[in-house]
DNA sequence: TCGCTTTATGAGCATATACTCATATTACTA
DNA sequence: TAGTAATATGAGTATATGCTCATAAAGCGA
C-alpha cells in the first residue's frame, strides 16, 4: 500500500494516470502530451508500473502502457477515489485539452500503411 | 490529494494513524507505543495534520491528536481503502498489541485524583 | 517561584527522489 | 545494410524527506 500511495503522491504521474485513463498510450505520446523528456516519461511509467497501478506491452518498437485492470479490482475504493479527486487537480482540464490535440502525434499514426 | 497520499506513504505515519484510529491519543502516549523519539513523532503528527488528516487540541500541557471526522467525511473512499488495507501491514498486529499495553501510559492517567 | 512534564521547532546529517544528458538496445524502414 | 525511431537506463545534480540532538515555550504542581 505505501509504494501505491508513494507512486500516487507525485504530480507528473498522476498527470500520466489522467492520460491513461483515457485509454492505453505509448511512451513517446504521453512525452509528447505531457512535454516531458522521454527519460523522464519512462522513468515515472516504470515507477508506476512497478507499483501495480500500471501494465504495459511491447508492439514493434512501442511500448503501451495502460492502467492494470488488476489494480482496479483489487483497489475499487482507492481507484474511485482517485477518478473522482483526479477531476480536482490544476492540471485537469489542460492536460485532457492536450490530450485530444496530441494522442495519436506517435508516428505509428502517421504511416500510409 | 497529493499532499493526502504523501502523507499516507510513509510507515511511520501510517503507524500512528492505526492507533488513532482505536482512539485519540496525546503526543507522549504515540511516542511511547511506537517507541520513537519525542521529536520524531510531533513531527510526524504536525504532517498528518497539515495534509487535514488529523486534528489536534490542547488541554494543559497535552496535545490530543485524532483523525479529523472533516477528513473521513470528505474522503469515504479512501478512508475506507485505508481501513481494509491497514490490516495488511505488517506492523498492525504488533502495533495494536503494543497500543493495548501502553495506551494510558501517559501521566495524566497516573494521577491519584 | 522552581522544577518537572509535554510539546514544538531549529540545525545538521544521511538518504531518497525527480530531473537531465548521454548512451545502449531493439525494431522497423528506405 | 545503414539510418531512424522508440525505449530503458547509467551517471550526475539539486532538492526533499526523515531522523536525531538540543533548546525554547507553555502549563502544572509542590
Amino acid at each position: 500500500m505505501i509504494e501505491i500511495f508513494k507512486s500516487l503522491s507525485e504530480e507528473n504521474r498522476l498527470r500520466i494516470i489522467l492520460l491513461l485513463m483515457q485509454k492505453e498510450m505509448c511512451v513517446c505520446e504521453i512525452e509528447t502530451c505531457l512535454k516531458m523528456t522521454q527519460s523522464n516519461a519512462s522513468r515515472h511509467l516504470t515507477d508506476l508500473k512497478r507499483s501495480g497501478i500500471l501494465e504495459s506491452y511491447k508492439k514493434a518498437q512501442w511500448s503501451y502502457y495502460k492502467i492494470s485492470p488488476n489494480f482496479i479490482e483489487n483497489n475499487k475504493e482507492l481507484w474511485e477515489y482517485l477518478k473522482k479527486e483526479i477531476r480536482n487537480m490544476r492540471f485537469y482540464a489542460k492536460d485532457l485539452e492536450e490530450y485530444k490535440k496530441c494522442a495519436g502525434s506517435c508516428s505509428v499514426n502517421k504511416k500510409p500503411h
